[in-house]
DNA sequence: CCTTGGTTTGACAACGCTGTCATCTTAGCG
DNA sequence: CGCTAAGATGACAGCGTTGTCAAACCAAGG
């Protein structure tokens, strides 16, 4: 209950017998101390359990430590995520993260991103999908050297952090996998085909079916739009043209769903009759019983990391590496055990 | 394209031919000003396109400008409109919203709170279950003498805002919409009965049926454990039990899922057959086929409406109103139309 | 027309930090 | 052992606001 002082700079410097500035310099990671007084300095601060006031530094660095993440994605679940990941680092360092939600005007988020410009400052930027793949507001973030992540963008960026997953090879391994399982007679359920992902993913399946060397008529594909009822839909096409298959892969866990909930209702039992797995990891996947197998992104690692290496990049003022390629894990559950 | 160089108070106090101890109240809705002189500067903040910087009013005040959220609810969809309403709330003041998920440690989020508050500072608070009803954070909060928020608390506090709904009323008012739709033959799934809210929504729903002059022996009440599972095994039950219920009231959607599910595999069409309404307006209710018709809780606007209270008394000083109770509302969707 | 006391306005010193630049050390070399 | 250049350290002036307190103004009463 102790009464406990603010601590300023000048209180650690003090105590330390070092000027302001050294303290300022350790704080700040900047070269030129000497290891002895960096440890001193920083042991004087533990002790005493001083912190920089933000405020201060954002008014004498012209720096904001803000990191805003911008996007327009209804998945709160990936958002969250997103948050997270991205919370952990700025924490680490002492920078704030907000998260801004753009509108679309004539197709584009630019206006909405001048209006948040003309009211805040930010030392960095992190575009998820769909934003990132908006070359409009990328513009905008470059015209003002803003130093700026992409997250699963369409197209890669030279001069930006790009941080993805290889939607083609996800796609392969959860298909071996259910070939693994002992699968022959596959089926795999699209998205729409103007995404991208869903495209590279049915790549990733016929790979995987060719690799596995088996015959090109063991393996289906069937038309969906990520929604539950097309996975719903697609079932009953399934049993009427492709009875036999035995081993799903849907292009999201929404059509899994919708698939399960099919074959359920069809006296099917799953796993034991069909197996079914999708992708994302969604709350659905968790939900659903049985519960689904599915293809989970480190996403929270993948925000943390590209806020972590974006923070640097805005201390450096200059970009190390670009590409941050992130592997999958399958998140192994009852309906493909 | 214009280099727009960066405004400051002295601008705004130079052409507007006053001090910036006068711009200064102006921006602070600060009294014993008159109103020509606001007029005057506030126009000339507006034509030169000023805004107050933060960091220097942070350093200079004292005070932040940071409202945070602190939760551990894993539903990200309801963090995520509570996000959106503070943010708004926030934007509008100029101060920046944040979220901060605390972690339990021996059942409470106590330590959790203070490691975040050696951190940063915050000008107020907003909680949410079940954060909202742990004695030893809202103790800490006060001992700081930081203006809070609890959002659908288990008691309510008279030195805090409090924003909340009546359970019971929504259970009743949705109960009240089944039997306007015809049905006579009515069951209750409930949640876990260690869960407050179900308990009142159940009671909302007996209180309907009294109203409606029902026989008791018209309604059935069913435990469940909010999963879908516990929501597909009830309806099994019901048909062993009660197989002419026509009309369910879920206490969640997940359950109303499962519900709806297992009908589907029985046989029976919703809402034709049977017709279900949940609780919560959660993301699961959209994406169902049928989708399901549920009371939604204005989350939006309550986020909004405390944030805009909490910014107010932080500026005042002082509480003026503790609570505010919002309605609800019933979504209408193919489950129950 | 002068007081009086409240209202309005302004001058200036903080606020806690970083940038700049000057000064002091130190290691390396002839 | 002295000189030099690079490295380490410090003094001090901002950064753009608000708080404090003093000064100027103004209306009302005598």
């Amino acid at each position: 209950m102790s009464a406990k002082k603010k601590l300023t700079i000048e209180d650690i410097a003090e105590t330390a017998g070092v000027s302001i500035k050294t303290v300022s310099r350790v704080f700040n990671n900047a070269p030129n101390v000497r290891q002895q007084k960096r440890d001193l300095v920083l042991g004087v601060a533990r002790d005493l359990g001083y912190r920089p006031n933000i405020s201060a530094r954002q008014l004498a660095s012209k720096r904001s430590f803000v990191i805003s993440h911008f996007h327009d994605n209804p998945n709160t679940d990936y958002l969250s995520e997103i948050y997270e990941g991205m919370r952990r680092a700025c924490s680490e360092q002492g920078y704030y993260a907000v998260a801004e939600k753009l509108v679309p005007q004539k197709g584009s988020y630019r206006q909405s991103l001048l209006d948040y410009f003309v009211r805040f400052e930010v030392d960095g930027v992190i575009l998820s999908p769909p934003v990132s793949d908006d070359t409009a507001v990328i513009r905008e973030i470059e015209k003002r050297d803003i130093p700026y992540v992409l997250i699963s963008p369409g197209k890669k960026k030279n001069n930006a952090i790009n941080v993805f997953i290889d939607e083609k090879n996800a796609g392969r391994s959860i298909t071996d996998y259910l070939i693994a399982r002992g699968h022959e007679q596959l089926a795999f359920i699209s998205g729409l085909d103007s995404h991208a992902a869903s495209r590279q993913r049915e790549a990733g399946f016929w790979e995987a079916i060719e690799a596995a060397h088996l015959p090109k008529k063991n393996a289906v594909r069937l038309a969906g739009d990520f929604s539950m009822q097309s996975g719903f839909t697609a079932y009953d096409t399934l049993m009427k043209h492709a009875p036999d298959v035995t081993g799903i892969f849907a292009a999201n866990d929404e059509m899994a769903v919708g698939i399960i909930v099919a074959a359920l209702g069809n006296g099917k039992k799953v796993p034991q009759d069909l197996s079914v797995v999708g992708f994302d990891d969604s709350p659905f996947a968790r939900a659903m019983w049985p519960t689904i197998t599915s293809l989970a992104q480190p996403v929270d690692e993948m925000a943390h990391l590209s806020t972590k290496k974006l923070i640097d990049w805005v201390h450096a003022e200059e970009l190390e590496q670009s590409r941050f390629e992130f592997s999958t894990e399958i998140i192994i559950r009852e309906s493909c055990p």
